[in-house]
DNA sequence: TTTGGCATCCAAAGCGCTTTGGTGGCGAGT
DNA sequence: ACTCGCCACCAAAGCGCTTTGGATGCCAAA
């Protein structure tokens, strides 16, 4: 059943036909019902891919997920964040538009995709520092809200962003105030801006405190459990071990946890942790009372605003890019006490 | 830069161009390669909606990924699995569309797709037992593929699943050689259909040692890792606690080893773990040397599969639905040993 | 009675591609 | 010299929708 045929059964023209079903104001109240019953019962849908021709709009976003070749991890916060941006799409009759591209390839996977026409938008996710993809989209004049943001970039770009920094300064401060003074980073790669960013807000709350970061204390890798463990494993063997350990993420908490109890220390008691917590749907920070103590902040939802933003920008191009930073919240759980011994 | 502009600066007719770019015979060689270099110094692609429409095939995949109400969770499986679809998807030139919709749209949402034609083909995600899914597929007569299976539907369908009950039966069996009698179960939601299969082949296996389940040792829930811990602690203050574990997540497992840490046992000699292992990107089973003993089968790679099978479906419908059953092979770590004591 | 304006509806021209059903020209065969 | 067949190309008709630019009829105003 496509217009054409709905109409004649109507007996109108598909013009009127069209214009009764998209709302405009030139139908008859009486036709625009009857056009619209008909369309029920014969259970009508205009087929997108002749509107899309028409109308030129695509009605579809794209997500564009990079792959590395060397670290061949499929990001766990993908799946919720996507999560967050289909319920959006959904509401708003987008069409979500996926596509897995190597490191190597985003540049002609970007281009291709300007040039395919068959998205309105993109999401840019994992940025890193200086992101040569922000320059890109802008040129090719597609519209775009980045997931996180790229250091050293000058030029205003629209982006959601969760305020990494402050979260991680905030974090070490708390462990600072209970009396720690050799705090351990289990960071993400720090290739990755928002990986950068937790590190800057990590030294500098070290800084305020008068301390200096010890490289010994800080790790940069893939945030698995196994990476959590094995880095804790290796600091705990120091001669000066640290007291309090801060990671990127639940898995690599989980890591450090698991160290902790093979040396047998006391999560809390002989050794502090503090994680950040994307509130992944398979990956609870506890049910009602937070196990670990973490700096919390929804990536699905994030992925919410991202689509919404992004939306609006293509309904309306505003004159400058506009943007959101998330805070994220400082949850205790039992995962941090105060140093032992006092300070050193 | 479109065909019909192309074809002016090329002096040709857009007919010419057209086939002369897809590779019909009738279009001397000459012409080709000439129309080529100036597909390619102009940078020309050819519009996705006006092909689509010109052609009635979309050149895209359906993953629709259902969202349960009552459990908020967005599998973690799914990003690996999409990725690797989406390797066999860009490498066919297809798009991969993407629709999260929530279980009790589920009819809604493939009538939508089916009517609005903007997929040639579906991926269906997370079947159940009877899932009501396939046969509207097969009543809409869209084209797709199932990963994983239905239990109690006959009429076949195309799926790719791995072998899930012979799987649990193996690993079951691992346990009972090992001396095992007391065998928990820490299953996935139990209306899915992979959990389903899993518990029969558990039983299957303590059946044939003449053992029948305890009901107390097997819990169904999200595979999580706060499940395999509350599972576990519980089980184990039993009056005759388990002295093997087989879980269906290597989170459930990661739960369960730190129940076994709190309560001063030692995994592998005082209790064993075997967990199902999908390979996951992000949650990896130790580099060479697994930690877990486990049935591992990449998730990734069925991914692969599934995408390839539905392409393959919709360039040459076949006159049977095809199917692959993947066997997960047993990689044994260090989290098993003989059950202590002897057999009960 | 004429005119203008408004409310409704419609014919037809796209959107950018594919594909059907040709046409023109040239070499081979007779 | 003429026909036949084939090679290389092309004009035009879709695909199913939107949208421009009217057309028609009716009523109020003059």
């Amino acid at each position: 059943m496509n217009l054409k045929d709905l109409a004649q059964h109507l007996g109108l023209s598909p013009t009127t036909v069209s214009r009764a079903l998209n709302g405009f104001p030139e139908v008859a109240e009486a036709t625009r019902v009857r056009v619209e019953a008909a369309a029920r019962e014969y259970n009508y849908r205009p087929n997108t891919q002749a509107k899309r021709l028409a109308t030129g709009r695509a009605m579809a976003i794209g997500h564009v997920i990079p792959i590395s070749t060397q670290h061949e991890i499929v990001n766990p916060v993908f799946a919720d964040f996507i999560a967050g941006a289909g319920e959006v799409y959904a509401r708003a009759g987008y069409d979500m538009l996926l596509t897995i591209v190597p490191d190597a390839e985003q540049e002609r996977a970007y281009r291709e995709i300007r040039s395919k026409g068959n998205v309105d938008g993109i999401i840019v996710h994992g940025p890193r520092a200086g992101d040569p993809r922000i320059a890109l989209l802008e040129d090719l004049g597609l519209p775009f809200v980045v997931h996180g943001r790229a250091s050293g970039i000058t030029r205003p770009y629209a982006f959601v962003d969760v305020n990494n920094s402050r979260a991680f300064e905030r974090a070490t401060r708390f462990l600072l105030d209970l009396g720690h003074r050799r705090i351990a980073l289990v960071n993400g790669i720090e290739a990755m801006d928002f990986a950068l960013r937790r590190r800057r807000g990590f030294e500098r709350a070290l800084a305020a405190a008068d301390l200096s970061p010890d490289p010994r204390l800080m790790v940069a890798g893939e945030m698995t459990e196994a990476q959590g463990h094995d880095a804790a494993r290796a600091m705990l063997r120091l001669s000066a071990p640290p007291t309090a350990f801060l990671t990127s993420s639940l898995l690599s908490a989980m890591g450090v946890r698991r160290a902790l109890w093979e040396d047998g220390l006391v999560m809390g008691r002989d050794v502090s942790i503090v994680t950040h917590d994307d509130e992944l749907g398979y990956l609870r920070n506890g049910a009602e009372e937070p196990i670990f103590t973490a700096t919390r902040s929804s990536v699905r939802e994030a992925g919410r605003r991202c689509a919404t933003m992004l939306l609006r920008m293509i309904e309306s191009p505003p004159p400058e890019p506009a943007s959101e930073l998330l805070e994220a919240v400082l949850v205790v759980g039992g995962s941090t006490g105060p140093a032992p011994g006092g300070a050193t």
